[in-house]
Order: structure tokens, then C-alpha cells, then sequence
DNA sequence: TCTGGGGTCCTAGGACCC
DNA sequence: TCTGGGGTCCTAGGACCC
């Protein structure tokens, strides 16, 4: 097999940075970007701004980036805005823009396909500020192990948007992931298999992508806190401790192993859209209120569906009730819907075999099983049909 | 100071079929 | 009136990621 460069890239502090060239003058400033829409700046009389602070916050939002300055005093993503507000409550808070962030998106992937074309396809999205690059086929790529071409890469980016981003090379999307996040921000990490041992080993478990919270406080329960002693653990061990599949994934991943192609094009499975309440509802109390709720998160998928032209056979509802506690029920239709009508009614159905004793602080709904409307055949009947095998002795 | 919204994939049991 | 195995679909929940 060939060797492979591939690389990851990850825009750094990619929200923060796009709302910096907005408001420049907040650079270097705690900055927390997160929760509704209720705190855009105020422009005064003289032209300058007021920006909200962390300290009037109340709600239920998250963090969903925080500036490097801001990250000092401890705020981090996925962190409720009243516990960022305890640990900086001077830090500037603006509101999410996702339209904005997107269209940056589109502007650094076009950014990189300028450099390395697109002909054949070799980026992989991973989301709005990261993806993986091919490199393996492009020209002078092994002299260097892709150093030049990483820093052309990062060079169109800035130019064309203003923004830095990291990148990691290596063999594979694994390490490179690991590798991107190494010289953050402003980084290039170039890693061979060699250096696994000096460069990865060091690493906490945490880190891999695919450990999560909850493997890796098993993992330190079990004596485990860095890649490189999962990496001395016993396979077998590892095995038992974690069930066939992820055990030898976890065996794999920690010597640096990972075979799964840069994929360039990838259909969705479902599409679904769900809202906090800003206070908890009673199910028989708040009837009208949550009903409207119902009704226009039916509205809001099956338009998703329309546009996107989709249309799916599983309808899905998701509750999620005062003590957090949440509930899934789902409903697989004979044919695939796309309208209100259809969506509402199964939605519906679900929702009759959902407990409903308890005060409710989210609603769901989700379609899944995504089929193209003009595909006369559910996804599955799609598939290859299964061999018929031979008659045996075991056989009927 | 309680924890957003949009996704993917995996597991496991039961129904049902051959 | 019992025994064995395999496969697919549906449903519910959970881990994880951006």
C-alpha cells in the first residue's frame, strides 16, 4: 500500500475569529461567544460600541467558543454562560451568527480547493471549521511530507478570509487530528510514524477522537490516563474491559492506527430540529405553548426536508424533561413523507406513548431514514440483495 | 452555575421470516 | 407442542463529535 499524507485542518477559534473582524477592536479581549439573540452590540451616538458583558447574563445558553483570552480565565465550549459569567464576567458576549459562519465556511474550503483542486474530490468536510485533505496523490508531496504544500494551504486561507487556521499531516486522520491541535493556533505539524512515540504517547487518552468523557474516566479508573499506556495495555485486556469492537479500536487508535479513507461526498441519515425552553413546561399546564412549539418544529423539519429534497420514514420525538432525564420514541411510516400534515401526525402518535408526568425542558422532532423522493425503494432495498446461498444439510 | 442544537454510529432485544 | 440457527426490521437509549 502507498503511503499516505493526509492532512486536517482546523480554523482556529473559528467563531471568535470571524466576529474579531467585525468588531476588531475587541482583539486580544476576553471575548465568549454564545445563548440567543439578545445582546447584539448597541452602536451610540458618537459611532463606537457597547457591548454586552458576561455579568447581566441569564439563561440557559452555552459557550459555544471563547477567545484565547477568554479561555485563560477558564471558559470553554459547551460550558453554561452562568458558570463563564462566575469566572469572567467582564468578558464581552456576543450572540451566534451561524449564517455569517457558514459563509466563511464556504470561503476557506474554496480557500483550500484553490490550492490543491478538486478534481478528483479529495476534501472531506468534518463541519463548518475543519476538514481532512488527500494529499497523497499531489505532485512533490513526498519530498517535504507536505510541509510546502500545508503552508500554501494556510497562506490562500488568511488571504482570503483573514483568519488563521492549524494544520496537521500524517498518515492518516487519526494522527492528523491529533497533530493539528499540537502549535494551536497558527500551527503546522508534520508526524511520521516514527514520531508516535515522543509526539502522540504523551498525549491524554481524552484526546483520541472516539474517547469521549465516559471512556476515559473508565480508562483512569483502570490506571489509564495517557495514549501511550493505553497504547502498553494489554490487548486482550483492553478486550475485555471494553467489548470486541471498541476494545480493539481502542488498541489500534492508541499505536497510531487508522486505515478510514478521506470520504468526499456523504449523504444525510436524518435531519431533525429541537428547542430549550427558556423555562420548564407542564405537559398539561403549558398545553398551548407547547403544542405551538410542536406544531412549528414539525413545520421548521418538514421544510428542511423540502428544501433539501429529502423525504424520510421515520419520524422521531425527543423529550427531555426537568431532571434531564431524556426520552427518545420513534415511528417508521409505510412510505416516506416530506409534509407538515404527515410529519405532525406521526410526531403525534409518538408522543402518546411518551411519559408526560414531568415538567418538560426540551422538545425534538427528527426524520429519518432519508430517501430521495423520486427513489421508488426504501434505502435498505437498495443494498445488494444478500446471496442466496447454496442448499445445505441444515437447510428447511 | 445546571448543562445548546445538529448530527453519526453502535448496541441490544423482540418480532417475524425462512 | 420441540429443537436450532440465521437474517432483517423496528425501537430505545447512549456515546461521541462539531
Amino acid at each position: 500500500m502507498p503511503e499516505r499524507y493526509i492532512a486536517h485542518l482546523d480554523m482556529d477559534a473559528f467563531y471568535a475569529s470571524v466576529e474579531l473582524l467585525r468588531y476588531p477592536e475587541l482583539k486580544g479581549e476576553p471575548v465568549v461567544i454564545g445563548g440567543g439573540r439578545r445582546h447584539e452590540p448597541e452602536v451610540l451616538a458618537d459611532g463606537s460600541r457597547r457591548y454586552a458583558t458576561l455579568r447581566h447574563y441569564a439563561g440557559r445558553g452555552v459557550v459555544t467558543t471563547a477567545t484565547y483570552a477568554a479561555r485563560r480565565y477558564g471558559v470553554n465550549s459547551g460550558m453554561g454562560l452562568m458558570k463563564a459569567a462566575a469566572l469572567a464576567p467582564d468578558a464581552v458576549l456576543l450572540p451566534v451568527d451561524f449564517d455569517e459562519y457558514r459563509r466563511y465556511s464556504r470561503l476557506f474550503k474554496a480557500a483550500v480547493a484553490e490550492v490543491v483542486g478538486n478534481t478528483p474530490p479529495l476534501i472531506e468536510d468534518r463541519g463548518v471549521d475543519e476538514i481532512y485533505i488527500d494529499l497523497s496523490a499531489l505532485p512533490g508531496v513526498a519530498v517535504d511530507r507536505g510541509a510546502t504544500l500545508a503552508r500554501a494551504i494556510k497562506a490562500r486561507v488568511l488571504e482570503t478570509t483573514g483568519l488563521s487556521c492549524s494544520i496537521g499531516v500524517t498518515p492518516n486522520k487519526l494522527l492528523s487530528k491529533l497533530a493539528s491541535e499540537l502549535d494551536k493556533p497558527d500551527g503546522l505539524t508534520i508526524l511520521r510514524e516514527a514520531d508516535i512515540e515522543t509526539r502522540i504517547w504523551p498525549l491524554p487518552a481524552r484526546r483520541i477522537n472516539g474517547i469521549g468523557p465516559k471512556a476515559s474516566a473508565k480508562l483512569e479508573a483502570l490506571g489509564i490516563r495517557t495514549i501511550g499506556e493505553l497504547a502498553a495495555a494489554d490487548a486482550a485486556w483492553l478486550l475485555k474491559n471494553f467489548g470486541a469492537h471498541y476494545g480493539a479500536w481502542l488498541h489500534a487508535a492508541a499505536h497510531g492506527r487508522d486505515e478510514r479513507p478521506v470520504v468526499t461526498h456523504s449523504e444525510p441519515v436524518s435531519l431533525s430540529r429541537e428547542t430549550t425552553f427558556d423555562r420548564d413546561l407542564h405537559p398539561r399546564n403549558d398545553r398551548a405553548a407547547l403544542s405551538a412549539i410542536f406544531t412549528r418544529l414539525c413545520e421548521q423539519v418538514a421544510d428542511d426536508l423540502q428544501r433539501k429534497g429529502y423525504v424520510g420514514r421515520t419520524i422521531g420525538l425527543k423529550l427531555r424533561y426537568d431532571d434531564f432525564r431524556t426520552v427518545t420514541r420513534d415511528l417508521t411510516l409505510p412510505a416516506p413523507v416530506d409534509d407538515l400534515a404527515a410529519i405532525r401526525r406521526a410526531a403525534g402518535e409518538c408522543l402518546k406513548r411518551a411519559p408526560l408526568e414531568r415538567r418538560l425542558r426540551l422538545l425534538g422532532v427528527r426524520v429519518g431514514s432519508l430517501s430521495r423522493p423520486g427513489e421508488l425503494v426504501p434505502p435498505d432495498a437498495a443494498k445488494p440483495a444478500a446471496q442466496p446461498h447454496t442448499r445445505s444439510l441444515f437447510d428447511d
